[in-house]
DNA sequence: TTCCGTAATGCGAATCGTTCGCATTAAAGA
DNA sequence: TCTTTAATGCGAACGATTCGCATTACGGAA
């Protein structure tokens, strides 16, 4: 993603813009908060506004750059790769997992039917413990 | 539901408590929002603070009375009737419809196991336009 | 029944994540 | 390089929820 992918997606390829894939870029992995992208961004030693960051991270989720989940009511984004997942979290350490399983989706797509829906999107989030070695933690 | 039932759940009956739960109890099919109840609180010509419903609400959680659902970010609530259900929602009028499905559910647990999670909980969603002729509606 | 101690209430202020308004800056194409 | 216009940074505003605190009212003891 640089220069010309953005232009490609109609957006003006600005400082602040590339600086945000590049932080979400080097976090593949994660599910960063708005808050988690510009503290990023500062600690890189970039000027920015938080506000800024909020616009930027909802034109890409606009263009189908980014994803925003809603965990609890707060605001999660990471990159789109194209393949749909869901995820299972922690309740004590905050970790995150993907998972995706075909049996669900299908199940869920004939669920809206039943129902006369038409799916656009669903959400859907498994709450637990995990057992690795480092948790219990607090959540972030 | 009555004074004596939230005596037995260590919970002092006053008014505000009890006509919470009037109100939750004349919407059972409903999912309201705790403004959603205040407002049928002062309707109903009940002098009580917004706060206050909030904390019974909460309170009501804690007892095992009553469910709290985030949806996008808003908190909704429901009586507890024992028997877990998924929503579906409609994203242009609001409507949200009930569901449960076994098989899902037992795909959840197996997931969960799978990543080395105990489940304590999960979050179903899935949202999409229905298809009934009072839709659609702007969301409410 | 009346009386008291304590928990519950109502009110407004505070919090948190997010969005807005606006003057200033910087893309990008001529 | 110049010009147009969108994008930025800042702080104020926002909506949902929680807090702090002085006041009220349960409900057990007299
Ligand atoms: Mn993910
Ligand atoms: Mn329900
Ligand atoms: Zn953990
Ligand atoms: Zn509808």
């Amino acid at each position: 993603m640089d220069n010309t992918d953005l232009k490609r997606l109609g957006l003006k390829a600005t400082v602040p813009r590339l600086r945000v894939l590049d932080v979400l870029e080097a976090n593949r992995e994660g599910h960063m908060s708005a808050e988690d992208v510009y503290r990023a961004l500062l600690d890189a030693g970039e000027e920015v506004g938080l506000a800024t960051v909020y616009r930027v991270l909802t034109q890409f989720e606009t263009a189908g750059l980014v994803i925003r989940h809603n965990f609890e009511g707060r605001s999660l984004f990471e990159l789109d790769s194209g393949e749909h997942h869901d995820h299972i979290v922690c309740v004590q350490c905050g970790e995150i997992m993907e998972f995706s399983d075909a049996t669900i989706e299908r199940r869920q797509e004939r669920i809206a039917e039943e129902h006369g829906f038409k799916i656009s999107d669903h959400a859907l989030v498994i709450y637990g413990e995990c057992v690795k070695p480092r948790c219990p933690r607090r959540p972030s």
